[in-house]
DNA sequence: CTCCCGATAT
DNA sequence: ATATCAGGAG
């Protein structure tokens, strides 16, 4: 059953289910990962890759304190980084992509963190997700983040039957209107984590209902 | 497609 | 034991 955009019964039934998140969880662009500024917010995503945000943000409360700016992670010890941010996994390459990305940012932005997706997925360890996380926080972009939830939930509500984390992205693009782009992410996480578990959904106690066309399987 | 990789829940 | 977690790069 897939989303049609010239179907009424596929919009409403994906008005429907915008409606229904919006009220249960509401219209506000809350970030899961603890940041006080936009390279802040760069640093937590790259750690997040295949890690709890839960866990991200232990990582990050002292991780902040010893390097406060992004001068101390381009300056940091490899070895002393790596052990500072072990907890989150892939820490080899994570420290590494860390660093250079400061370097780069440094050298080449005068320190500013770009909203282009081009110059953005241009820094070591940020990709397309990484780089639409930045976007949509930071700079209120019109942006769709595709993570592991995205992915997951969107096809099973039938908003695509893409496995390529872009072609998801161009199919949510067609799908959703663009005032929900980055809001969709938010709200689909928060759903992931608590009900529509990627192990085991718990659809009896979801408030999609019906107008999830895979409840019960 | 494979590798990177620790922590947690089941 | 195994699946999963706000993925990215070669």
């Amino acid at each position: 059953m897939l989303f049609d955009v010239n179907d009424k019964k596929s919009l409403k039934r994906r008005d429907n289910i915008l409606k229904a998140l919006d009220e249960k969880y509401g219209k506000e662009y809350i970030c899961y990962l603890n940041h006080k500024n936009a390279w802040e917010l760069l640093v937590a995503t790259i750690l997040s890759a295949q890690c709890t945000d839960k866990r991200v943000n232990i990582i990050t409360k002292d991780l902040f304190k010893k390097y406060d700016t992004m001068e101390k992670f381009a300056g940091a010890d490899i070895s002393d980084l790596e052990i500072d941010i072990k907890q989150a996994g892939f820490y080899h390459n994570k420290a590494k992509n860390i660093k250079n990305a400061a370097i780069m940012l440094l050298e080449k932005y005068n320190g500013e963190i770009p909203s282009d997706l081009k110059e953005l997925t241009s820094l070591p360890g940020v990709g397309r997700k990484t780089a639409n996380v930045i976007r949509g926080n930071i700079f209120n972009e019109p942006s769709i983040v595709v993570d592991t939830h995205v992915k997951r939930i969107s096809g099973k509500l039938g908003f695509t039957g893409e496995k390529d984390p872009v072609k998801i992205e161009y199919d949510l693009m067609k799908v959703l209107p663009k005032d929900h782009w980055i809001l969709w992410n938010i709200h689909i996480i928060t759903l992931g984590r608590s009900i529509c578990f990627a192990r085991n959904p718990d659809c009896d106690n979801c408030f999609l209902g019906n107008f999830c066309p895979s409840k019960g399987k």
